[in-house]
DNA sequence: TATTTGACGATTT
DNA sequence: CAAATCGCCAAAT
């Protein structure tokens, strides 16, 4: 029980739709705020992809995920897109207005 | 069982 | 201002 993986699939589920979060933002909030290593990885491995909206979670820069992300950054950018939430060609989300839920 | 690496981020040099 | 290194934890080899 407790374990890591479990911390970040909570605050990962706990993201408002419409919104995005960073992986450095989860680590802060399950106590690491050096952990983001560890809260991309969990999402790479993805325990549960229904409850887990990985496509929600960005970088700190707000890009999405380079190298893959479940198939394709198109597919995320529709999704992200779908919730309402503007991305741009280079699939980059305002931070300052995505990440308005933590402030 | 031990070592290496991996969707990142902050700090230090 | 830029580059390099440290920190975090788990899974794969």
């Amino acid at each position: 029980m407790s374990s890591f993986n479990q911390r970040v699939y909570e605050v990962v589920k706990n993201i408002p739709k419409g919104k995005v979060c960073t992986y450095g933002y989860i680590a802060l909030m399950i106590g690491s705020p050096r952990a983001s290593r560890v809260v991309g990885y969990a999402l790479h491995r993805n325990p549960d992809p229904q409850n887990i909206p990985c496509h929600r979670v960005v970088n700190r820069h707000g890009r999405l995920a380079p190298s893959f992300a479940f198939g394709g950054m198109e597919i995320q950018k529709q999704l992200l897109e779908h919730e309402g939430i503007k991305v741009r060609d280079d699939g980059t989300v305002d931070l300052s207005i995505y990440m308005d839920w933590v402030k």
